[in-house]
DNA sequence: GATGAATGAGCATTCATTCAT
DNA sequence: CATGAATGAATGCTCATTCAT
């Protein structure tokens, strides 16, 4: 009985609800975590039934992990982009970079994201584990391809920076905790601490050329 | 109506209970998260009824909290007083620091309070400001104390490293979460990377004497 | 999307199931009074699952509420009816009254009402005032009614009984009391009892007239 | 080892301390109810410590036991032998047992014992045997008494008194119940009512003699 | 005897999950 | 498909009772 286009229809309205369903989700997880989430406060958030969480989703664990797996898609595909291609010098894809990420997540919804792992990878390490994999292992891998390549052309004299690229979004993962835990008692000045950061790194790289 | 001896002895009983209990509580706790601890779990693993529970603490969140502030006290007083007294270099007292906190903090119980704090606050706001106040501010102070006293005596050039002491131990807080989170899927080097760090510390800011 | 009948028809159910969860709550309370009635056995004597009382009401104590308050309602309105438009003579309208309220009351869950309010009102301040307001006050008011009536009719010679009309019903709440407290010790013929009431009441009353 | 007069203060002491129990539970029963008085709290009060009370008792259901029947005992001696003696008109012997009955049950701890009884009869069926056989039999046998009396010497034409004496002693009861439940919605003057009482009574019964 | 810490059965309440409509 | 009423296992907390000191 269901004809073409209905059928597309449906299958939109579908992932619409679905969506409502993960946002609602999302909100609600990120404010009060995993634990202290009602299924009915989601439900009531989305607009939907109880029940029909169900017919999305099989458990509250799996919403969770499914929410957290579409919404760690491809965060840093648009950065990598841009930077592996720039032929800038390494201070400027720094700042350039740091730039972006300040602005795509730490004043984003991934930066929820990433508390929330932070927060419940004990209870969920297939989510550590998929954090890792698709966006911390990436991210390294591009830091250390840009280390690399300032390296390669005479830009900064060896270091370990290459063996590890931690030590350049360290700060990142600081401003990122301190947002959440303490900026209401001592609040940081994020931009200016990153490029403090930039100022010492490049300090101690660029001695080689001098 | 027990005598003096009797009651002392009462009383370090007392006290022993109670730390059965808080230390079964914390390892509990760092297993699983506050919400899926089981207060049942706590009595087994403390070896008491769970009726004793209460008779120490007025309910599970107050264990909770009893338990992160008494692990909480005064974890950096021996590093203040080694590292204010002394009157080595900045490298040697930053490589010096940065040992005492990996083995004190690291590779302690203490590491486990840090990542139960960052899971928690959520859940628990005056938790976070306290350990904001007795473990990180003070910490933080202390940072800039050394950085100040070497710049004093022209060991670095001026930076803002006094200004964002959290750039001299943000690598901890990355090694931090990089051990509970990731070190399965990729293992990280703690002490090397510490090492390095301090290398690309003290290349960025000792420019100035040379 | 339930249409129209549909959700009249749930509406009822919903009905009835509250009805039996409160005529549950109610047997078990005059039973074993509050404190010792579970709410497993509410459920179970209701036929529903205990989660399911708390659909319905928000608490025992609710429970408790609601059950008392639903059972109070207008029990006198039909005997105020009646008696109130009647020109009978008073010794009449006595008979009438107490035969009517020892049919609806006393030998009714009304009975077992007044007796849980007595047992309970300790805990239950609020229901005692209830019970005052919509109950005691409207029966004495009507009693007091009655009184006047008789006594502007030349009826009856002056008396105090309008001022104290408790002591019309005063062998209503014997008879209450002593049934449930002493019935198998000793029983008492209450229809005889208010029998001789009325005879005391009415000779006490008319002398005036003869 | 114990002597004779030590023993005996032993025997004193523990009957001080039994009797500071039966008072500390009494205040709080009264207050509370036995399901919401804690052991606790009783021990509390008697200012011995929790375990002590299973010393003289051995449950909270035995000691609600005890100490109704310790409180009980013989309330209506001293009535019973001014009144049986006496050779006073009914009037009289009516005003005189009203007063004593008012200023020794209705004002004194008597009238607690009486609630606590009607409140709890349910759970203690004991009780209310003990209280019928103990209080409420040997005061109507003695009301009863009283009518004969009166009927005898001529003074009161025959009436079903003496076979319902409830209908004398009925508007205590509600005086006490009264004074517990709604005296402070709308206050009751107890001696007026009682007064008009035995107004009506005597209106009642003495008409054969005019 | 007296103490009060310890016990653990018992209970109100919650909430993820199911299923009749 | 969607609903939301119903379920009942799970859990924090209480408190009468016990017992080592």
């Amino acid at each position: 009985m269901p004809r073409g286009p209905s059928r597309a229809r449906n299958h939109e309205q579908r992932q619409d609800k679905l969506q409502a369903i993960l946002a609602a989700a999302f909100d609600l997880f990120v404010e009060r975590g995993f634990a202290d989430t009602r299924l009915d406060e989601v439900a009531a958030r989305a607009g939907v039934a109880k029940g029909t969480i169900y017919l999305y989703v099989p458990s509250k664990t799996a919403l969770f992990e499914e929410l957290i797996r579409s919404a760690i898609s491809t965060p840093i595909e648009g950065i990598e982009a841009q930077v592996a291609a720039s032929e800038l010098p390494l201070e400027s894809v720094l700042r350039l970079m740091f730039q972006r990420v300040r602005e795509e997540v730490l004043e984003t919804r991934r930066r929820d994201i990433a508390r929330l792992i932070i927060s419940e990878a004990g209870r969920f390490p297939e989510i550590a584990e998929l954090y890792h994999r698709e966006v911390v292992s990436r991210g390294l891998r591009l830091l250390r391809g840009i280390v690399e390549r300032a390296a390669a052309r005479g830009e900064i004299r060896p270091s370990e920076l290459d063996r590890f690229p931690q030590l350049i979004i360290a700060p990142f993962v600081v401003a990122l905790l301190w947002t959440s835990l303490f900026q209401e008692y001592e609040p940081l000045d994020v931009e200016a601490m990153l490029d403090a950061h930039v100022d010492l790194l490049m300090c101690a790289v660029k001695g080689a050329s001098s």
